[in-house]
RNA sequence: CGCGGCGUGGAGCAGUGGUAGCUCGCCAGGCUCAUAACCUGGAGGUCGCAGGUUCAAAUCCUGCCGCCGCAACCA
């Protein structure tokens, strides 16, 4: 039976939800690693399930390179800042274009855009009393050229981890955002918006925090030539997080383009690594209440990748290179098995709100046994079967309704399944249910039924096996869209299903749009067999 | 008492009160359409340790041990 299918869609087909989405910017001292990239993985499905469902998505993603760091890296290279940082960028969006990444926009925080609603929005904050004159006391490094926090020198031992030198106390003047002004007004966003911050663990640890105690915090550096101007005095550059976090309201336009701001904020989710969650749950609503906007509606904290068990530090990631026997570059891997790949394994393997795992051996491992040998063997023997008995054709099937493949979950279950995990963001398990509850019966009916001895007794029921059969791909292919897209739009281009692959949503799996005409194959065939989705690791 | 996470059959994990589940590996069988892939069955766990609550705990509480991450510019 047939169900409205605006009914759990969207009352009024005409107004278009938007969603805005963003990931933290990353710094371009160096190349993007696992844990980078599956922060863009996990956001990327969220953009694409949302498109698919119907949103208007606008997906940002950017380079943050207003830091001392950058500036000290292009002058060790002998160039210029704004070229170093160029080159970056176009190496960052190489790898996420290699993953698929879906994103609309990139920003990058040199550019005049950001610029310009920085300092437009730190005036609005300065006009507003919630930046103050001060002076900040703390230790020096020379060689650094900044302050160290107590933690990082006393941990190493008194000097300057850097440079082995001890740090200098030093005061300077400097300015301060009014952080412990909102205390009041943080805890009660919070109890008012408890899904404000997820996970749970990540709201537990900031609530605690902002109860603590918040402290007026420096937003100023200055003997900088590298960063944004403070517009209300010029000797002073911007502190990194006052001016990073503002790139979520400067690429859609704050201070240049009202009417843009106007549609896309507030954020609908904001994807960070879990390290950061205090910047973005606690300084970035007060800065925004500061500056009289709205906070984000939520922010999700990640967990973090490793790699056996260790955190991927970026000078592993160096001296690894080249070390084929267990490669951590995203391109390195990504070029040997390709994103979707890629994709899967992080998605499936680490959950997103807390942390995973990832070693060579366990790629292998679940690429053969979920890509290879269950989605891709399915598939396989699928067309195979059409292709040698029925030549591709399953003649008299024009508006046929599948039969029912016994699982122990209706398929209209799974799929509201599948759709709660990936708006909870737990991807792992939205996979999961795909695989258990879809492709594994799959394969399950097809030994049951044995299609291939079938045909050599009765045509017609091993044709409606091979129907019902490319049904459960049919499911699966749109299922499988927001996290493996170019695999998933194979499969579903194999056959010549109603529904234009562009429009299809996840109440299609269910609603049964039927077949107007025959089903037939539509996948091109080598000797009546198609080239392996995944072909096996060994 | 800085904050948080983890400890479940050989390996990796899921499982927040009621007969312990998944993937890989292993053993035995079946099938032969398929990427030596697929299917069925089996062996293997006193769920870190010690207490407690409960008719009932991997699951809640207390303490302890071990591993790990964060600690205001490393996702």
């Amino acid at each position: 039976m047939l169900r409205d299918r605006c009914g759990k869609g969207f009352a009024n087909m005409a107004e278009t939800p938007r969603f805005y989405l963003t990931t933290a910017i990353d710094y371009p001292n160096s190349r993007p690693h696992i844990g980078t990239a599956f922060e863009k993985i996990g956001a990327d499905v969220q953009a694409r399930y949302r498109r698919m469902e119907g949103y208007e998505v606008h997906f940002l993603m950017g380079n943050d390179e207003n830091t001392i760091k950058v500036a000290r890296r292009a002058a060790e290279l002998g160039q210029d800042p704004k070229a170093y940082c160029d080159d970056m960028a176009r190496q960052f969006q190489d790898v996420w274009r290699a993953l698929e990444i879906s994103y609309d926009d990139f920003i990058q925080t040199s550019e005049p855009r950001h610029h310009e609603g920085c300092r437009k929005f730190i005036q609005k904050v300065y006009d507003n009393g919630y930046i103050y004159k001060g002076t900040y006391e703390g230790w020096y490094c020379e060689g650094c050229e900044a302050f160290k926090t107590e933690t990082e020198v006393a941990e190493a031992g008194g000097v300057c981890p850097n440079h082995r030198v001890p740090p200098v106390r030093r005061s300077e003047p400097c300015y301060y955002f009014a952080l412990s002004r909102f205390q009041d007004r943080l805890l009660k966003f919070y109890e008012a918006n408890p899904d404000f911050i997820q996970p749970e663990s990540r709201r537990n640890e900031v609530l605690a925090f902002v109860e603590s105690g918040l402290q007026d915090v420096n937003i100023t550096r200055t003997g900088q030539t590298w960063g944004i101007r403070v517009p209300f005095d010029e000797q002073f550059t911007i502190y990194v997080w006052f001016d990073a976090l503002l790139n979520y309201i400067t690429a859609i336009g704050y201070g240049s383009d009202e009417e843009r701001f106007q549609k896309w904020w507030p954020a609908d989710i904001h994807f960070i690594g879990k390290d950061i969650t205090r910047f973005h749950c606690a300084l970035w609503p007060a800065m925004l209440f500061a500056a009289g906007l709205e906070p984000p509606r939520r922010v999700f904290g990640h967990g973090f990748v490793y790699n056996r068990g260790r955190k991927v530090s970026k000078s592993d990631q160096d001296k690894k290179k080249g070390d084929v026997s267990e490669p951590t570059d995203p391109m390195e891997i990504i070029d040997r098995f390709g994103g979707e790949a890629f994709r899967y394994y992080f998605m499936r393997e680490c959950p997103f709100p807390g942390d995973g795992d990832y070693t060579w051996d366990r790629f292998k491992e679940v690429f053969n046994a979920d890509l290879a040998n269950n989605l891709g063997n399915l598939y396989s023997r699928v067309v195979r079967l059409i292709a040698q008995n029925y030549g591709g054709h399953l003649e008299q099937t024009a508006g046929r309704e599948p039969g029912v493949i016994y699982t122990d979950v209706d398929t209209e279950t799974t799929v509201e399944q599948v759709q709660a995990h990936i708006e909870a963001c737990q991807y792992n398990q939205a996979l999961e249910k795909i695989w258990r509850q879809i492709l594994d019966p799959a394969n399950q009916y097809a030994d049951r039924r044995e299609p291939w001895k079938l045909v050599k007794t009765d045509r017609e029921a091993a044709k409606g096996v091979l129907f019902d059969l490319v049904e459960q791909l049919r499911a699966a292919a749109i299922l499988l869209k927001p996290f493996l897209p170019r695999t998933a739009e194979t499969i579903y281009r194999s056959f010549n299903f109603k529904q234009p692959w562009e429009e299809v949503r996840h109440e299609d799996v269910w609603v049964h749009p039927g077949q107007v005409d025959d089903l037939r194959l539509l996948a091109p065939l080598v000797d009546n067999k198609v080239k392996p989705l995944f072909p096996r690791m060994t």
